[in-house]
Parts: C-alpha cells; structure tokens; sequence
DNA sequence: GTCTATACCAGGATAGAC
DNA sequence: GTCTATCCTGGTATAGAC
C-alpha cells in the first residue's frame, strides 16, 4: 500500500470519499474520517477549516476527473454539455466502433470503469445518496449521468442514421434504448463489484440485441443486398 | 386538507417519510419531524419508542403497500419473488394487453404511479438514500426494482414469445430493454412530478420502439404474410 | 502538523405536571 | 397525549502545547 506516502490531505479526501459514499454526509462523523486517515479529529482541521470543506473539495476533484476521463469514452467536454460543431473530430471515433465489436467494447468499458474505478464507483454512490439534499451534486449527477450522456450520443447516433449505419428511428430513443440498460445494470451493481463478470455478461447479451434491432447493415459481412427496414 | 384529521401517528408517519426522502434519516431530526407535525419533539416519544421505529414502521408499511399495489401492474406478489405455477392466470392479463397500446398504457400507468403516488415517489427517494446504509431498505429496494420486476416480467415475456406475440429472442434482455428505460425515467424525473408529462411522452416513443422492436406480429392489420424475423 | 483539552451546541430521549 | 424541563451523548470546532 502506498497509501502511507500519500499526503494526509489527500488520504483525509480518500477516506472521506469512502465514507460519504456509505454513511453520507450528515451520517459521517469526523471523528470516523481521522480515525480512517489516523490522526485525531482535531488535527484535521488543520488542512481543512470544515467537514463541509472536505465534502465541497471532493465534489469539486470529481468534476474535474470527469472532464478528465469523459474524453476517452468521446464524451461531451465543455461546460453546457455539447461539444462545438468542429469538436466534432471526437465523435469520427465513435463511429469508427460502430460495428458490435466496438459497440459492446465501447459499453463493456464505460461499465467497467465506473464500477472499478475507485474514485468514480464511490462518486456515482454519494451522488446517489446526496442528490436530494444538495443542489450542486444533484446538478452534476444529473446533467452527466442522464443529460449529457443522452443529448450527446443522441447526435452522434442520429449522424450514424444519417449515414446509413443505424436505422432511421428516433435518436434520443435508440440512445436510450442504448444508455437506459447500462444506467440499470450500473445501479443494480455498483455496490457489488465481485459482480462484475455478471454484468457484463448480462451487458453483453443486451448490447448485441440492440445491435440487432438497430443496425441497419445486416449484410454487413456478405457486403451486399442491403435490406430493407423491418417496418416503416 | 383532511390532513388535521388524521391521527398523530399516522401524522408523524406521513411528515418522517418527506424529511427521510429528502435529508434521509441521520438528516432528519426528531424535532423537523415535530415541527412538521404541530407537536412538540417529547410528544413524539408517546407515539414511537425512537427515531428508529418509525422508520421501520415506514420500511413495513411500503412492504404492505407494495404487495396491494403489486398486484395492479401483474407484478409478483409472493415473498421469494415469483408467482406459483398455478398464479399464471394473472400473467393472462398480460397477456391479452399485449397490443402496443396496451403496453403503453401498462407502462404509463407504471411510471405515473411511482411518479405521483405520495407514498411511492418517497419512499423510492428514501430507499435510494438509504440503500447502502440500511440492509434491509437494499434489500427491499434491490428485491423489488431491480430483481423481481425482472425475473417475473422474464418469465412472461419468455411466455409470449413462445405463444409467437414476440419474437424469439433472449427474454432476459427483451424483459431490460423493456424495463431499463422505466427505470431511468423514473429516476430521471421522480423528483421532478411537475415535468410527469415530459417523462410520459419520451416513455411513449420509447415503447413505440419497443413494439417495433420485438413484436413479432408486424402484418397485423392485414393478418397475414408472417415475416421472418429481421435475422438470425 | 499532530497532539490534549475544552468549549459549545444539537440531537435523542426521559420524567413528571396537566 | 401534549406540554416543560432536563439529561446525556456525541459531534463540530477552537486553543494552545510540543
């Protein structure tokens, strides 16, 4: 463990983090966030003038992280969740992927790092817990988890109708159709790593139907006879 | 209001599921709680022992309230989650509302209900904030949304596509793609009732897409000329 | 930058009068 | 079954020695 190298303000962040994404805030003594880092309660207050400090600092590195990471799953990047028309270079990497393969590798990771990843796992958790009662997290938690997700991939999945590799249907619903099983599988499992493996399996049965009913390029290895739509 | 009828302890039961739905338990004070019920905090005590028991009177009365209401949406209604082999009769009633309007409406009815049931909208709040906290709320929370929805609506599925009203796919992920939306819809919007019909317009195209989807009867009007499926 | 000691208050709960 | 008064614990935060 390298935690014992880390600076005790980062490691006070580590704990609470863990912490909050359990108890929540009000149910999270600062006593129990020195006990975790190993110092008294009062010497915490050296590095931070108060437990809502703590909370606002974390809050605040999330946000950033986001930015951060957001980029490799082709993620909005700005502020008000749309990327320019001419970020539009990051979005050519969405459909690049756009045969199942890349489809259920691009879903297969998004699943995996917000399950493992350390930091991100415990946010989702005290996002979760917190959205009620604090406007800012309930605005981050909101606008990314179930706004920008949709709002972006809604463009780029109405770009791939448009070029024929996805059915001329409604946008915003073949994304839902798309984005609402892994916000389910994501909810069901966050607090079950070990499960894992059963979610993505269950993700993988799920993304490839909706390849099935999506793509329209179902002679895609045969490279002819282009089918008609199912209906409509 | 007929809210000065009711009796104080129901009173104390009705303010403590709003304040533990939105600052959740360790959030909520004794006093808010008396407060909202015109009482002083000490009054409280003749009514409930603790804090604590009345929200485990809030936990068993939703798990009362739930097996009524249950039965409304065809949903299981037995303890392990799953309806004797002889309860199949109430699966019929799936059944026969298996045009698209009748999955619209089932579906509407559904997130309509957890929307702006008093009693539901809070308690789906409480249980978010609790789950990691309170065994039995994860539980309850877990058991019902996310486990015995599924499972039950798996079963029925796999019914109707064996009867040739849905496809033949996996009923597991048609059962998901079904009921993932529902459940990211319900989060999305459940504390925002004011924006209900905005929830129930996006639920529609989304069933729309469903029945395109996943029916199996796409000649239905015409009655006849069975097409095979897209693929496989 | 960690400790001990302490101030201070809020919250949960009880006793007893009416 | 509601009130006032009170107890006690635990939680946030500060002061000051080392």
């Amino acid at each position: 463990m390298e935690k014992h190298k880390m600076p005790t303000k980062e490691r006070i962040i580590e704990e609470s983090l863990t912490l909050f994404s359990i108890k929540g805030f009000k149910g999270t003594s600062v006593k129990e966030i020195a006990d975790a880092v190993g110092i008294k309660d009062s010497s915490l207050y050296k590095h931070f003038k108060s437990k809502r400090e703590i909370f606002d600092t974390i809050v605040l590195a999330v946000g950033k992280r986001m930015e951060e990471t957001s980029k490799a799953f082709g993620l909005p990047t700005d502020a008000n969740g749309l990327p320019g028309e001419d970020q539009f270079e990051e979005a050519a990497i969405f459909y690049e992927k756009l045969t199942l393969e890349g489809l259920q590798q691009l879903s297969r990771d998004f699943l995996t790092f917000y399950m493992t990843d350390p930091f991100m796992s415990r946010f989702w958790r005290m996002a979760n817990i917190e959205q009620y009662q604090n406007e800012e997290i309930y605005n981050v938690f909101y606008k990314i988890y179930m706004e920008d997700s949709i709002r972006y991939q809604s463009r780029v999945f109405a770009e791939m109708s448009r070029r024929g590799i996805l059915k001329d249907r409604d946008p915003e619903v073949m994304t839902i159709s798309f984005y609402a099983p892994i916000f389910f599988l994501l909810s069901k499992y966050i607090n079950r790593p070990s499960k894992l493996p059963e979610a993505l399996e269950l993700l993988e049965r799920q993304v490839e139907d909706f390849y099935l009913c999506y793509n329209d390029q179902q002679e895609r290895e045969q490279d002819h006879a282009p089918n008609p739509p199912c209906r409509k």
